[in-house]
Parts: structure tokens; sequence; C-alpha cells
DNA sequence: CAGTGGTCTAGACCACTGA
DNA sequence: CAGTGGTCTAGACCACTGC
């Protein structure tokens, strides 16, 4: 059975089926990929289609392609979708580990200027607040400060949702919340001592911190967070090359506050 | 005078134009590029070049493109091509700061375990280490500990290279040395007593760390390297989308050895 | 030097957006 | 509902790779 749906673009299907076929070994890294005639022929279509699936495998890291010969299938670290970067939860589940959290403050507060900037809104207005504990596979990773504008935070007071249960982003986007754009800002802090005492380690650790802002299509802020992570158990992997920069990625001077 | 040559592709040159009259403000964030069919008509093309070089910029963060509406220009944040992210040098001068350098040692010295083992070769063999306190606008800013194959690092004592005048990398470059391909592998620490002496800082004291390979097109490493960047002065950021989820960025459990 | 990918043309039909 | 971008076809010429 056939993983794309059957309307799906041509192109994607092409693309979804070199995948399928990377995966299964059928072209092991260092190989090469049938050329756009063969796969033209094997898919019957037009040069279009054939050669926008193989841009796609291109972007997506898995193959190299250059002039006279057929992509090569390089060894492929897998890009994490947008939703890894923003949920703890389905990052882990992406790794294959079993996420858990402690939810330790779930309250709506008022905004105070520094929030009220972070977010875009008035000072004073009612904004929700969580502070998480999250785990990975029952290890404690990183402590997640959290600020919600009021209605997308709203959601997570819904009768029956159970924030130590599931992903906030999931239920947020069940509820209609949607989370398009997301920014991060990642340097070293040293552990304060609310952090020490809930990741068991010594006030002046050096930890690695995550400040994240998430805003929908429209560019409204949604969301501020400050996530502070164990440094032996997480490190951020950038991979680029000459001719494919990363796109969206930089590093600069002197922290810039949220956008 | 056109920026691009004249022998460049057709859509490369339509791209060029377009963010050019981008930064010259006359499509200012928020409005919209003219539609394909005007594009088409001004660069007298067809279809193909026109959409090629939209999605160029598509790919660099400058527009947004859907159905029913021209491509919008939206707030960009300047993605750092390759060098950036390899070349301390490069990287301040792409933000219009002076960039220093104070070279500690240069020396080459027998590799251990862990260095073969970094870059792929046998213990024993001959390096080039060098340490580097790099500053920006005259303030220390980041401690550099890299390590290059032998034949790569030669370079480094050409009669008449100073290693605290230039950039290694362009250096290396001019020699026909190629860096292809960089992974960087990002962290917190706590400062060692050398650290905090060089940076002026406590011992202990949390230190962005950023672990840097850089290898040829072929895959073979010619350099990995340990930089310690004084947090308050440096921040990674990185953005991403719903739709165009980040290319090659991920963020692992453990820190993984180098590839 | 045969075959490969890089680029371009000139058409076509469709889904969707925005006034 | 007119105009937009998304997708596809069927050709073409060229630069370059690898045998």
């Amino acid at each position: 059975m056939p993983r794309t749906a059957a309307d799906a673009p041509l192109y994607v299907r092409i693309a979804d089926a070199l995948r399928d076929a990377i995966a299964q070994g059928r072209y092991p890294v260092g190989s090469r990929l049938p050329s756009e005639a063969t796969l033209r022929a094997e898919f019957g279509t037009s040069r279009g289609p054939v050669r926008q699936a193989l841009d796609v495998l291109r972007a997506e890291g898995r193959v190299e392609i250059a002039r006279g010969a057929a992509a090569r299938v390089v060894d492929h670290v897998p890009t994490q979708p947008f939703e890894s970067l923003v949920s703890f939860t389905e990052w882990a589940q992406s790794l294959g580990r079993e996420p858990g959290q402690r939810t330790l403050v779930l309250e709506r507060v008022a905004a105070d200027a520094d929030i009220a900037g972070a977010l875009g809104i008035e000072v004073g207005e009612g904004v929700i607040r969580v502070v998480r504990l999250r785990s990975m596979d029952g290890a404690p990773m990183m402590l997640e400060r959290s600020i919600f504008v009021a209605d997308a935070g709203q959601h997570l007071f819904t009768p029956g949702f159970d924030p130590d249960a599931g992903s906030i982003y999931q239920h947020l986007r069940a509820s209609g919340i949607e989370l398009y754009r997301g920014r991060h800002l990642i340097d070293a802090t040293a552990a304060s001592d609310e952090d020490a005492a809930l990741l068991d380690i010594t006030p002046g650790s050096p930890l690695l911190r995550v400040r994240r802002t998430v805003a929908d299509r429209a560019g409204r802020v949604l969301e501020t967070a400050d996530d502070h992570y164990l440094p032996e158990l997480t490190v951020i992997s950038i991979q680029n090359t000459a001719d494919r920069p990363t796109s969206s990625l930089s590093l600069l001077p002197h922290a810039p506050l949220i956008a």
C-alpha cells in the first residue's frame, strides 16, 4: 500500500517512492539513484516532476546531485520537522523516546512589561503561565517556562485536558490554534537556585538555554518560552555544505530581543 | 551596473534583480512582488525561470508564496552562508564588525586517540593545533581550539602568513584546500581554569560550546574544533515555519560523536 | 564521447484567493 | 469570477562527468 495519497501531486509521490526505496536499502548510501531519464520512463511522466522530486530529496539532504552523473545517496541525518523544534513531546516521539512531564505551574496571571513586550500585548493583559519539568525515558532533561497569550492558553484549562498526559501543542492544534512560525535563541546560562533544585544539579551549573517564540501565520506571537536543558543530555546539531547553506539559521552577537 | 555576471543563469539574474529591488525598498515588507505573468513579460522569458527565481527568494526566507496572490515580501533575518558558520572572521565581517584574534598556540603535534578519532586518522599522525582568542570590535568573545589534519594545517606555516592578521579559512581556501561540509554540535559547558583566565571570567561560569567538524566534498575531515563563546555576547538563532522546516538542523539527546 | 544533469521554452489545466 | 500560483507536458540546447 503506498504511503502517499493517490491524489497527491505526482512529484510528491515520486519523492516518496524514492525515499522509501532508499529507506529499504534498495539504494544504499553511496550508490546512485536511477537517472532522470530512467525515472521518467519508470513513472511515465515528463522531466519536470522527476526533477522536482529529486529536488525535494536534495533539500532534505538525502541525495547529492551534480552534473554528469545520477543523484548519489548520502548518509542522512534526519531533519527535524517544525513540530519537533517546538514540541518536546513530538521531538521525543520522533526519536523513539518516551517523553514525560510534571506540571509545576499552570496559572493565569497579568502580563508584566517583559512578558507584554515579548508577546506584543499590553501590560496587564491576562496570559497563561506554564512551568513544566520535562523528562525523556524517565530522566529529567529540561525545565520549560512558557507564557501563552490568553486566547491560545485558555485551551489549557479545557475540562478533561491533563497537561501531564499529552502534548500541549497537539492539544492547541486540535483546538484550532495555528502555530506557524518558530524562532529559537540559543545560548548558555547558569542554573538558578530553582533550576538547580528541580533538575538536581548545583546552582550556577551551565545550562543550555533555548528561548522560543512561536507565532501564527499572520505573525501574531502566541507563546514565548524559556527552556533550560541539561547540557550533558542535549546538544543541537547543525549541518550544512558550501552549496546548500542552512536556511534560517544565524549566529548573532549579543542577544537581540524577541522578534 | 548589474551585480550579477551577464552569463549567470537567467533565473539567478531575476532573483538578484528582485532581491536588489527589495533591498532598495521598492517592495517594502508586507507588499507584494509583481505576479509571475508580469515578471515573465518584464524579463521577456517563460514561466520556468521566473518561478525558479521566486523559489530562490522563498528558500532564502525573503518572500512567502501562496496560491491566489503574488509573493509577499516578509521581514527577513539574513541567513548565514556556509562560510559564516565556519569562519569567525567572515562571520564578523558579514555583520559589519571588526574581527580580531590573538594566537596563543600554533604547533604541530602527534594525534592522540581522541583527535585521531575525530579526524578519522591514525593515532600518532601529525596534526596542527591552533588556539586563538577571538574578539569582535576589540572585546574578547570566544576561545577557539582547533585541530587540522597535516596537509591542510601545514599551510598555516606558510612564510608570510600571520594567523593574527587574516582569516585561516581564507588562507586555506587560497591554498587550494576545499572546505565543503560543516557540522556543529552546540551545548553548554562550564569554564575551565584556562577558559576563565583567558576570557576573564570566573571558573565554572557557563559558556556556549560549539564543536565544529569541517570536511571536504569527499567527506574527509579536515578540521575539528571546540569553540567556547561568552554567552552574554553570542546567541544562536533559528527560525522556521510549519511549511518550510529548517534543513539540516536537529536537536539530539546526548552528544553523538563527531560524524 | 555517450550519457548525465542544468537550463529554458511554450504551451496546458486546475485549485484557490481576494476584491 | 478574474487572476493568481501549483502542477504537468514535450520538446530543446548546453556543460560537464566518467568511462
